[in-house]
DNA sequence: TCGTTAATATGAGCGTCCCTCACAAATGTC
DNA sequence: GACATTTGTGAGGGACGCTCATATTAACGA
């Protein structure tokens, strides 16, 4: 499998041309939750944006790079958002590390909604997201080792796949039922917090 | 949220007509599970099946409706499939009943490959999925409720959400790698069994 | 055997999509 | 103001899903 060389979009220069791209990154997020990746066009993003289609393809020489656009604000914002997890995370028992994650997901939740139309649509953004759900698992992988310094680093692995693989449980639920407080995501809590349990105690 | 009616594949009605249709069909599964949904073209499905792009809207009258003829293929499987399960479910213990729904996902996993293509790109086959889904929980509170009578109705439909949220971790794994037998596999048995079990014991 | 009817087969062409391009307007710098 | 650079514009090219008028084939009674 060859790397995917994808056309990046056009960096503004001047201050009319930033608010351009930041208008059009808008109406793309926007459409891309309405409709789904497929049935919003660019003619419509433009339009939305209030701007010609060529202007648009002046700033994004596709769709795929209006999409990934779109992803590096969620992937900046998702990494800053588990920093403050990893702060908080030393010395914490398993119940505690489980609700610590957990939240970092729901917090993710509302931004995730636009990213989440492209994840399976946009060939590109598949490619995008491997690398960083690899170090998030790291990430994941190091507090687990931190918690139990018994662990050796494949177990940690391993046990970050099925940890990581627990907490994208909570958006699906999300998007199910988004009104109360979520009985669910409680119950969720719970699992997570008897795999991890488990792991520390090993 | 109106019902969207969405036009039927129409039924062959000669020996020729059939072995077109599943020709037809079995190029679509091919070409979906090889490039996905959205990137595969109808004139290709045609020309892989042998056909004339007017004899693939002849039996299909939308690219929507092919997608969902492979849908039904794999909702009649999964069904039967499923009934297995409930077979040699009654007496078993937690972790038993894990290892039982583990392996139904399992016996899935090639037959979904080209409808996991699908149920992201096609709004006909996520509505179609929902009542699937539907389905499948309340069959897996029933297994639940039977092993364990103390469970409250709500109980077991929230536990029942839960293990199907963690049985959809199965595919998810297998496809990233799908080489050894999995020690992945293993720690998700694990931790469905530690759940169950937890379930059991209320 | 043949004629009739329904089923199946065909591919040029329509509308819409993503995207290109030649050129016009606006902006910043001296 | 002159000039270079950035930004703006929309008609049109190529490819897609899909339609339709028409041709061919299969089934069955006379």
């Amino acid at each position: 499998m060859s790397i995917e060389i994808l056309p990046t979009a056009k960096e503004p220069k001047r201050e009319r041309g930033k608010q351009r791209v930041a208008a059009l990154i808008d109406a793309g997020a926007e459409l891309f939750a309405e409709k789904g990746y497929e049935a919003t066009t660019m003619t419509e993003i433009a339009q939305r944006a209030g701007a010609a289609i060529g202007s648009l393809y002046q700033f994004f020489p596709s769709k795929e790079a209006l999409a990934e656009a779109l992803f590096n604000r969620y992937a900046e914002r998702a990494a800053a958002s588990f920093a403050r997890v990893e702060e908080l995370a030393p010395g914490r028992p398993a119940r505690e590390l489980a609700d610590l994650l957990i939240d970092y997901k729901l917090a993710l939740r509302t931004d995730r909604d636009a990213t989440i139309a492209l994840s399976s649509s946009v060939a590109g953004i598949v490619e995008r997201r491997k690398p960083l759900g690899d170090a998030l698992r790291g990430r994941i992988a190091s507090i687990l080792r931190a918690a139990n310094r018994a662990l050796s680093e494949d177990e940690a692995a391993a046990a970050a796949v099925i940890v990581s693989q627990v907490m994208k449980i909570v958006p699906a639920l999300a998007a199910t039922e988004n009104e109360r407080p979520l009985p669910l995501i409680g119950e969720t809590r719970k699992l997570l917090a008897l795999y991890i349990g488990e792991v520390l105690r090993t």
